[in-house]
DNA sequence: GCCAACGTTGGC
DNA sequence: GCCAACGTTGGC
């Protein structure tokens, strides 16, 4: 069993939209970098995946899905109406793959990029690492666990421990709309 | 909107 | 093979 994570931009493909498919399934169409390609020719079926939103409102991790086809040629590289038309791609050599993921499970929170950052467990992860673009990377069993175990837990800041030395009665949690996850950027691109 | 980081392209 | 120019990603 592998791990994964995939990134897509709410705006052209959220976990929602994925939950609205008919079969809770998608093709993954329109990596065009082949380290990722690469990293999706890997995958096998049950591989489980993190569901990423990037150029997101913050940033995060939505949910999980499962590889449920592996890797065949990425029809919209063919397609010169399709955005991601390549035109060195062909029948004969597609040169774009593709594979077939499935919704698992939809978090009960997104876990935002910050939250990633800031937990310890998760030093190494490759998202985390600056200037990190690939929309399709591998995870390890130990990061993807603490990643599940931080979506269910309730939002960073509110399950501290108390402070050393006595106890105190749990404190009203903090707002999860912190003053950075409100700042508003004008929406850019698609 | 800005820009750092990175991948690709093409001239030489 | 080198590398400057250019395009894209994606956080901020």
């Amino acid at each position: 069993m592998q791990y994964w994570l995939m990134k897509s931009e709410p705006e052209a493909y959220s976990i929602h939209d994925l939950a609205k498919e008919p079969t809770r399934t998608t093709f993954w169409d329109g990596v065009r970098n082949y380290q990722a390609r690469n990293f999706m020719r890997a995958m096998k079926a049950g591989d489980r995946v993190l569901f990423y939103h990037s150029n997101a409102d913050p940033p995060a991790v939505a949910g999980t899905a499962t590889v449920v086809r592996t890797a065949y040629p990425d029809f919209t590289a063919l397609d010169p109406e399709d955005k991601h038309y390549d035109p060195k791609a062909t029948q004969d050599n597609p040169i774009w793959e593709m594979v077939d993921v499935k919704l698992e499970r939809i978090f009960p929170r997104p876990i935002p990029l910050d939250e990633l950052r800031a937990t310890p467990g998760l030093k190494g992860m490759e998202l985390l690492r600056r200037g990190s673009r690939l929309s399709v990377q591998p995870v390890s069993k130990e990061h993807f666990e603490i990643v599940l175990r931080l979506a269910d837990k309730p939002a960073a800041g509110e399950a501290k421990p108390a402070p050393t030395g006595r106890t105190v009665v749990a404190k009203r949690t903090q707002s999860k709309e912190t003053s950075k996850h409100r700042s508003k950027r004008k929406r850019q691109r698609v």
